[in-house]
RNA sequence: GCUGAUAUAGUGUAGGGGCCAAUCAUGCCGGCCUUUCACGCCGGCGACUGGGGUUCAAAUCCCCAUAUCAGCACCA
């Protein structure tokens, strides 16, 4: 796998980066880029991974989500060296507030919201930029005692209020919410560009590797460094990733959960890392994409193909062979002696053994694989003559020279032994498939196989003699 | 509307004046290998958004157009 390019303003000490994602749901994959991203560079100098819950919208905070997303960082196994939360440090962000307000970097801001947007897009400002520090400090000081309601009172940064990008004028680090928080009990709650700020200067973090729609939010922030007289990190904004074939939004997907349509986060329709490791992708995987894809600033699509690709790369040279037979008719074959066959679980690896698949007549095979030949080999068995009529098909022993098929241009195909075989059902984003498997399969709970000529498969549950697998990929 | 960014094969990516009739991966097609799946190997297909300009020389620098995206929240 190719690197990412280098990162400049490195020292001797390495880099100190942070993944900050907020506990309002599940990882996905649009967390997983940056996750990886930050992790790379970590990986590449040294230094430290911190990861920091930003938990400071209680509206989007709900208690067990700190607990999924723990869970994804394990599986995604980035090297993360400390964890803090945001809610454990509002006494800082609110010095930090102070201390803005105290060197008239800040002031109180009482419009509401309508009537301060209409004053910003005309460059106007509003009548409460000229307070006084004193009046500010001390509407400060009745904030903080919860004497505003939600809604009625806001700090703001002081700008220029002419500024030509509207986004960057006398923009908002702190606000009144009326609603509990699941760790802490607070009235006033720092902005995203607040916080930030004091976290990423206080932790050390040196370069921050996120999406573009924080561009605005860099050129913000540059503010309150300056009246700090803090220098920033170094940013890189990569591009928007759009990723299709599932569900990405966190309310879909609690809809889509509480109405049943999605079993729950780890649905395979869902775009969760819960919902592709179900279905058998590994973590390394989803890596070396996500670095394959890097830190460009143009909008790509994600490519579920070379996801797939990557995992193969990986899966295959461990994953035990198994046979799958979708849809299974009973065939029995004429004159057929019977055998055993014995087949490798891996031909990459023989010290894995084999196993072995009893023919004692008859078997099953799947109709769509005798359809239009005259002759097929059974995998590791024998040849058979394929006589079509109408519907049925009947089948004729014909030796079991390899060298026959190959001749005979015979396709090679999968069957299973009558006397042993377990019920699988295959599921995929697409829908089902009823079938049969090896007996063998039932010690693969949890593992990634391959069905021979179908694909590899995560073997999600055995129940007795019932296998559930998830299809993963070709 | 304002501000900012981006544009290379189906997809992702490299290349930042001459070494580019453009890299690598993936995909697709054909062949080979093979105790049969998958892998692997060999060959092929397929791209610099458009128009100007600068230059001896432009995928690369500049301008314009077009398209796409992001921000303009008391979300992150």
């Amino acid at each position: 796998m190719r690197g990412l390019r280098a990162l400049k303003n490195v020292d001797g000490t390495g880099v100190v980066m942070r993944f900050a994602p907020n506990p309002s749901g599940p990882l996905h994959l649009g967390h997983a880029r940056a996750a990886y991203l930050n992790d790379y560079y970590v990986r590449q100098y040294g230094g430290r991974y911190v990861l920091r819950i930003e938990d400071t919208d209680p509206r989007r905070v709900e208690p067990e989500n700190y607990e999924l997303l723990l869970d994804d960082i394990k599986w995604l196994g980035i090297n993360i060296t400390e964890t803090v939360f945001q809610s454990d440090r509002f006494d800082i962000y609110y010095d930090y507030g102070q201390k803005l307000l105290e060197i008239g970097g800040a002031y109180v801001c009482t419009c509401d919201s309508e009537s301060f947007r209409e004053l910003k897009n005309s460059k106007k400002t509003c009548p409460c930029r000229q307070q006084s520090i004193e009046t500010n400090l001390d509407m400060w000081k009745r904030m903080l005692a919860g004497e505003f309601p939600e809604g009625t009172i806001t700090v703001r940064i002081k700008t220029e209020i002419d500024h030509p990008d509207p986004a960057m004028r006398d923009f908002s680090i702190f606000r009144v919410v009326d609603h509990p928080h699941p760790k802490i009990d607070a009235k006033v709650y720092p902005m995203m560009n607040l916080s930030v700020v004091i976290d990423d200067h206080l932790l050390g973090v040196t370069h921050v590797i996120r999406g573009k729609d924080h561009i605005a939010n860099t050129r913000r922030q540059q503010y309150i460094y300056d009246y700090l007289g803090w220098l920033p990190p170094e940013y890189h904004h990569y591009g928007r990733m759009s990723i299709g074939d599932v569900v990405l939004s966190t309310s879909a997907m609690k809809e889509g959960i509480k109405s049943g349509e999605y079993t729950g986060w780890d649905d395979i329709h869902l775009g969760t890392l819960k919902a592709i490791a179900r279905r058998g992708i590994k973590p390394e995987a989803v890596r070396n994409s996500m670095i394959d894809i890097g830190v460009g600033q143009t909008d790509i699509k994600f490519s579920w193909e070379n996801l797939f690709a990557e995992n193969k790369a990986i899966v295959d040279p461990v994953s035990n062979r198994y046979f799958f037979v979708a849809n299974p008719v009973k065939c029995v074959v004429e004159d057929a002696p019977s055998m055993t066959a014995k087949a490798l679980l891996n031909p990459n690896d023989e010290s894995k053994g084999f196993r072995e698949l009893e023919f004692d007549g008859s078997l099953y095979v799947c109709k769509d694989d005798l359809k239009g030949f005259s002759m097929v080999r059974f995998k590791d068995l024998f040849n058979a003559e394929v006589v079509e009529t109408g519907d049925e098909y009947s089948l004729k022993f014909c030796g079991n020279s390899l060298e026959d098929a190959r001749k005979n241009k015979a396709p090679i195909i999968q069957w299973i032994p009558v006397r042993s075989n377990v019920r699988c059902t295959l599921l995929s984003p697409e829908g089902r498939i009823e079938g049969l498997c090896e007996e063998g399969v039932l010690s693969e709970e949890d593992n990634v196989v391959q069905f021979e000529r179908v694909g590899f498969a995560r073997i999600d549950s055995v129940k007795g003699k019932n296998v559930t697998a998830y299809y993963a990929h070709h």
